[in-house]
DNA sequence: CGGGGACTTGATACTGTTCAATTTCCGTGG
DNA sequence: CCACGGAAATTGAACAGTATCAAGTCCCCG
């Protein structure tokens, strides 16, 4: 499997996100469940473009997706911005702001969304009383760290074709794993903000989902997606030079 | 000054690491301190090209860098390699692991290297008693993610001119905060890692090396520097064209 | 002192960017 | 409900930035 670009859920609990059945890890008891919802009860709508937190805003609380879409993003001061990640419903965002206690990115909702505040002082104390939570919380910082490392992979080492089919390939494992089609869903991003996060520019986004269309490995129309061959979407990874389709 | 590619050295209580000069946050106690002495007692040596882990071996321990160098990297099915990071005294590797309890990258010294191992099972036990540590491990993981990021935007959007002035910048403030000159050391790695880690070939750093030399930035001799016109080097940065020097 | 890896430099090829012109999509207001 | 307008997306052509290939030099280790 394409080990660098993989991403399993990182999840926490979270009263009102349908916990019991994807959230929690197994080895919570129901004591320990019960008292974690107390901590993640509150819950907030967000509409399309709205903003979760802005990069220099502090820092109090973690955030579960419940529902929805969001990007995350750091500006530079000239301007140009990079989308550092795309998060869907189970995924927490917010770790970053942990080091200073000020956020260092932008969370932007993608679609209208839901999520779970977790006012991280409470998380803390909970998690010294409770090991489990403890090493749960460790592995969700952890499992970024991983996530963006296969980034930098991606990033440092692919070319444009590799890049997108990594892209696209990561994205259908999520739903996946989130009980929708592996093959067949809808962008909730722009090719613009696609480009930023795979460090290529909005033109040729467009011009290697074409030609994925084209060799009739995907099939794409405006937002939907639908992949038509996963197999030789994989095979495009891991091959150094580029392969005749 | 360079939001993006900003390190402040990821430290933790490590006895045998001059810690209390410089590796402590001031917010420990003396008896706290004593009591991650006990469990960071344990230290050892490596050589040049000794692997400090390798990717896929069991986790069991953070570790503290005491002297010498390191760099980490993930390895491609394919062979490609992508160096995710070079790390020196007080700075802390291993966090990777923490997610699945398998390394996912390798650490290599680069130089003759002594580290103080934190047996993470211990350190877990110890920051629930003690919620200054707690919040410091929390903060050097968080540290390591914000880092990354600044990676990606590194990789996502500079061109590689910028992503060298940056790497060199990186390096001067990082030797600097260890009391070493900030214009003046010698890289520890080769072109070739360098490249590898900025997304670009060794020929390229090389040549943007001499480019650098030729305009006067930096004076370079194989693997010692100097930098002679940092505020130069640093408007090199956050510039979107290419800009004549 | 010899040898091999690391580094530099040049010429050329190629991937992806830039600029520009359309076209398509979608939300908004009539 | 349809028409409008602006943003998003597609596509083409020329160009720029790096990669690639190759030759030669330097440095360091044994």
């Amino acid at each position: 499997m394409q080990k660098a670009f993989t991403a399993t859920p990182t999840q926490i609990a979270c009263s009102s996100c349908n916990l019991r059945e994807f959230c929690l890890p197994a080895d919570f008891t129901e004591d320990e469940i019960r008292q974690l919802e107390t901590l993640a009860s509150l819950k907030r709508a967000y509409r399309r473009g709205d903003y979760l937190y802005r990069s220099g805003s502090r820092f109090e609380s973690l955030y579960a997706i419940r529902t929805g879409f969001f990007k995350t993003q750091v500006l530079h001061e000239d301007g140009r911005e990079q989308v550092t990640g795309f998060q869907m419903p189970g995924e927490i965002i917010g770790l970053d702001a942990i080091s200073t206690d000020i956020h260092t990115c932008d969370a932007v909702a993608l679609e209208d969304s839901e999520i779970c505040e977790l006012p991280f002082n409470r998380l803390e104390k909970l998690s010294r009383q409770m090991p489990t939570l403890q090493r749960h919380l460790h592995k969700i910082m952890s499992r970024e760290i991983v996530r963006d490392q296969g980034i930098m992979l991606l990033l440092g080492s692919m070319r444009a074709e590799e890049r997108l089919a990594a892209f696209l390939l990561n994205l259908s494992q999520r739903f996946a794993a989130r009980g929708y089609s592996a093959s067949s869903f809808r962008l909730r991003m722009t090719r613009q903000e696609i480009g930023s996060y795979l460090g290529m520019k909005l033109e040729t986004v467009s011009r290697t989902l074409s030609y994925f269309q084209e060799k009739r490995l995907i099939d794409v129309n405006n937002k939907s997606i639908e992949l038509l061959d996963m197999p030789r979407l994989l095979a495009l990874l891991g091959q150094q030079p580029a392969t005749p389709l």
